[in-house]
DNA sequence: ACAAAGATACCGACCAGTTGGTATGTTTGG
DNA sequence: CCAAACATACCAACTGGTCGGTATCTTTGT
């Protein structure tokens, strides 16, 4: 795959930019290749020879998300924290920063997606799963790490769990966001979560299980 | 409204219902007015008989709805617990026990609607705003109860926000599981759910507010 | 009691616009 | 010169929605 020309993005980034604002804001069905075409200054000639469907391109725009996502909170600041749960926390308040303006800029594309995609479009499903699964995955080690500097052993639930509910969590906070609650009522759902895993590792040994 | 016949239901019933299954599985958008006449089994001329426009029928879904979840929580049995903390925990318990089987047969049709809808129909989303805000509101009573009897005073969460967070916590479980995680998965949300209540509970007055 | 009058429920052909997708160009970088 | 990158023109299928018509119920004047 050659370069086109250093600087200009090709007809291909243009597309893949477009559909992450465009889906966000429309939804998956309700956004129509021509649609795409507008937003992204291209024509359909050029969205047809660089994607094989509409469905190619649900496809590459989760993967392009993972990315740009991943990008993102990787170089977070919160990393440098010595303390695990320190860690954990700073991405919990990092995620809160983020929830501010129009919600079509701070929600979730493979949420948005996969509403609508898993039943009739496995590929996108299985796209939108990798990206949410794969963030939460991310989360896992810290996760880790804090149970065992507080000794948090005989528990019911695994780091790999709660890392799931974080996700879980910010994704009801976007639809209650949508629902009509704005940005304040996705705020107080990222509060909620913070406290959960503050209460949770708050040392409670004493109940600790028998024998 | 005069009533056609007993027994036989009319179009209009049967178009809301066959709404119910059809979006959940396919999404607003994807679903088209000749697929909601199909699965119904009456004729486009019936849908806009009963449907000024595929909107009114959505809105009109979202209310059936409302009264359909809301006819199924109200009878439920755990209601009748003296405590009203114990009522709280009855139902995530009692919407934990619904997570079975086919994922458009557990999940909700207005938080799928509204990620859809919320930009572009914006009456649409505003019924599932009054569908997922309402059915919340029915948990504050209990919640505010709770918080009386456990004593939780100088606290800095509201009974109205625990009742929105796990509405939030259920429409994202729905989207982990739809994501590929299946049931399972939105179990394991309802479980963090309970857990959290139940920490928050968990008397801890010795660290009261000053004063 | 009963028929005329009118409302309601429903049908199915039809319409203009849009859909995802294709076939065939033209431009451009190496 | 050639293949990749992009543009233009076009298509069959489908979209939400309209419209004239019919069957069945409810009301009402007598």
């Amino acid at each position: 795959m050659p370069r086109p020309a250093a600087g200009t993005p090709s007809a291909r980034d243009k597309l893949l930019d477009a559909a992450l604002s465009v889906i966000r804001a429309k939804g998956y069905s309700a956004t129509s290749v021509d649609d795409l075409c507008a937003a992204a200054g291209v024509t359909k000639g050029a969205f047809f020879h660089h994607f094989r469907s509409k469905d190619a391109l649900a496809v590459a725009a989760a993967d392009h998300w993972s990315e740009l996502t991943g990008g993102l909170f990787a170089s977070a600041s919160y990393h440098s924290r010595v303390d695990p749960l320190d860690r954990v926390l700073g991405y919990v308040d990092f995620r809160r920063a983020l929830i501010a303006g129009e919600l079509c800029d701070f929600t979730c594309l493979v949420g948005t997606m996969v509403q609508e995609a898993y039943d009739a479009h496995p590929d996108i499903a299985d796209a939108c799963g990798r990206s949410i699964f794969g963030h939460a995955r991310t989360l896992e080690g810290d996760i880790a790490e804090a149970m065992d500097a507080h000794g948090l052993t005989g528990i019911d639930w695994t780091a790999a769990s709660l890392a799931r509910h974080t996700q879980a969590v910010l994704q009801g906070a976007f639809i209650l966001a949508k629902a009509g609650g704005g940005p304040d009522v996705a705020v107080e759902q990222v509060d909620h979560l913070k406290r959960y895993i503050t209460l949770l590792f708050e040392a409670r040994p004493r109940e600790a299980h028998p024998a």
